[in-house]
DNA sequence: CACAATCTCTGACCTTAGTCAGAGAACGCC
DNA sequence: GGCGTTCTCTGACTAAGGTCAGAGATTGTG
């Protein structure tokens, strides 16, 4: 069985184990519709927001909600400022009614875990973990988008915000890159089911080219996906006719330093003129 | 977050990734059913076969079917030898479409893949099938059966059969216990999805008792399995005021002799008087 | 050979999940 | 204050997936 061949078993198996596991837990008392409402109503929601979080059509979550306060188990009320919208909130039925599935589903979860030793329970979560890790590197997209692009300029005031509390000395969002200035080179954004969770560039003319403003966000780290940004601005810029990257990274950004030394960067004399550059990197792209 | 929360994390993850990945794949092309179906059918396969892998009703599988055959993939026909059945076999349009749906989800399969070095799919696929194994480890159950239980009997023959491979001189049937022979004692028997996959057996009055028969399916191995099954039977013995165990073991049987090692028991001078038994170990439990 | 069991098929019926086209109320902006 | 937009609701409709009760053919068994 080739790789193609195992992933598509692994995931059969594990469809048919969460069929059976949610079988065992919704035990038919909701329709998976209802369930998922009642959990996502939680502390009372607005019906718009619902809808774009369930990805429902209006009509649809409208008798939805009708067939859950006839069981008394929600109330729709109006909304406190907006008019037009109207929120949904559990009535004590409704919360005892989620908190029975919930308990369901973790008992299942709990029956399922109990044959295991401890230490194949940990075995279990970090397999876990490993894949899940690998499959949202692997459904991550990294696309050239201009540097003025609003999720772009999201990504980079994220970037110098972040640089600002960690730098002893503050940081100035002025250094980052002016909006449209980045005429020689490319801005790779990265996205995760459409939210920019990462942002890259590489700028300069001449065969050596500078990388700047690498970011990955918080809940994306972990990943892998920093390689992949770099790996990815190193290709395009040679496809460019770059030969050489160098690039500056201040000091205190350890996990940034490991990155390039692992991507094969060797440290050079720095002769940055940025304040905030204190260490300076290059590598010689092979093509 | 605990460890159930942590699971039930990854299978919301999962879940939905697998949803998205079947969009993509089955492009609305064919029904679940209908698609499902497809695959199932394969070379061939009688009615009733198809509805007992499936699970559907006699009914709708009837209906699902002349759907099929209306657009000219399936048609059903006689079956050979019993009148009552009927088989359904795939047109060549069928093979097509269902070569067409598989080669969809390989590629996109292949697609998630295609982010991935190397080195990172082996960590997937090694990290999958560590989920794999260990979510089937858990899902087995053991109980307690009589030892004349018609599973528990094949699952003696397939012991039998298999060891008169393995054994240089061969294996006699006659030395299994003999059925309904077990009265002091507990036959356990394992099973995936009520599928036999495992057993064994301790017997004896004594303080010291003697495990026996101690199987696992081939297709079950590598899971943890026989060590789960040890356990199972300790604890059982315990419960009974068993205070030792020994058991004997054949030489060729590297496998069983390092999961008596690593589950603590301690090779001791052999008096056993089977010829199969070359090897004794013994174990004190600690309640 | 009779009779019970097995198997497939049909028709009637049901729930879930969803789509679509408006109606009507409320809002935001000029 | 008018007007386009936003939001919710209703009614009409559809597809998928499935259940249930027989009818009719065939088979195995006493």
């Amino acid at each position: 069985m080739d790789q193609i061949e195992l992933v598509r078993d692994f995931n059969r198996f594990y469809t048919q184990r969460l069929g059976v596991l949610n079988d065992h837990y919704l035990g038919q008392r909701r329709p998976l519709g209802e369930a998922r409402l009642l959990f996502e109503i939680g502390d009372g929601a607005g019906l718009r927001e619902l809808r774009s979080r369930l990805g429902l059509d209006s009509g649809y979550l409208s008798r939805l909600l009708r067939s859950l306060s006839g069981d008394g188990l929600v109330t729709v009320g109006p909304h406190p400022t907006d008019g037009r919208v109207r929120t949904a909130v559990l009535t004590e039925a409704g919360q005892r009614e989620r908190a029975d599935l919930e308990a369901r589903s973790r008992e299942s979860v709990a029956a399922l875990l109990d044959p295991l030793t401890p230490a194949q329970r940990e075995r279990l979560l970090e397999a876990q973990g490993q894949v899940r890790r690998l499959t949202r590197l692997a459904t991550v997209t990294i696309e050239a988008v201009p540097d003025d692009a609003p999720p772009a300029r999201a990504c980079l005031q994220a970037y110098a915000a972040e640089l600002d509390l960690r730098f002893p000395e503050g940081y100035d969002p002025a250094a980052l890159i002016a909006p449209g200035a980045l005429t020689e080179g490319t801005f790779l954004l990265a996205r995760e089911d459409g939210r920019p969770v990462g942002c890259g560039l590489w700028q300069g003319s001449g065969p050596v080219a500078e990388i700047r403003h690498v970011w990955v966000s918080p809940d994306a780290r972990g990943l892998g996906l920093g390689r992949r940004l770099l790996a990815a601005l190193e290709r395009d810029a040679a496809g460019h006719g770059i030969t050489s990257i160098r690039l500056g990274t201040h000091s205190v950004l350890a996990e940034a330093i490991a990155l390039y030394r692992a991507g094969g960067y060797r440290e050079v004399q720095s002769d940055d003129s940025s304040p905030y550059n204190q260490l300076a990197f290059e590598k010689r792209l092979v093509l």
